[in-house]
DNA sequence: CGGGTGACTCAAA
DNA sequence: TTTTGAGCCACCC
């Protein structure tokens, strides 16, 4: 297992249930915002993997870009209601509000 | 080493 | 305002 899917894997683990972060966030957390797609691409990796709750991580704007990659289309959005964030038409609302951000909580 | 892909982001047209 | 184009990073062929 490589170092940046673990670092990714290990942020996302972190993420306070009830809140989100983006993609962008946990990249420049790792290192660069530039990683980004990177990050996509270590959560697409994962897909199979309960103990990640990929489901917190959304893009910049909150819309929720990689629910198709989950069982279904609508289970990242369910799974985010249910642990108390407003997610009307992929998108998370006050986002503001929900957003968490590793490099302030965690403050390596 | 070069080329292609992507759950991203930013900037310009 | 909406749509393109282009960087950037990690990975696979």
């Amino acid at each position: 297992m490589n170092h940046f899917f673990k670092d990714v894997i290990d942020v996302v683990k972190l993420i306070p249930k009830g809140k989100v972060t983006t993609y962008g966030k946990i990249a420049s957390f790792l290192g660069s915002v530039k990683s980004s797609r990177s990050v996509g691409w270590a959560l697409n990796n994962l897909s199979c993997n309960n103990e990640v709750p990929a489901h917190r991580v959304v893009n910049r704007k909150g819309l929720l870009t990689g629910k198709f990659h989950f069982k279904d289309e609508y289970y990242m959005q369910n799974k985010l209601i249910e642990e108390g964030v407003m997610v009307k038409n992929n998108e998370v609302l006050n986002f503001n509000d929900y957003l968490w951000d590793p490099i302030k909580d965690l403050t390596l």
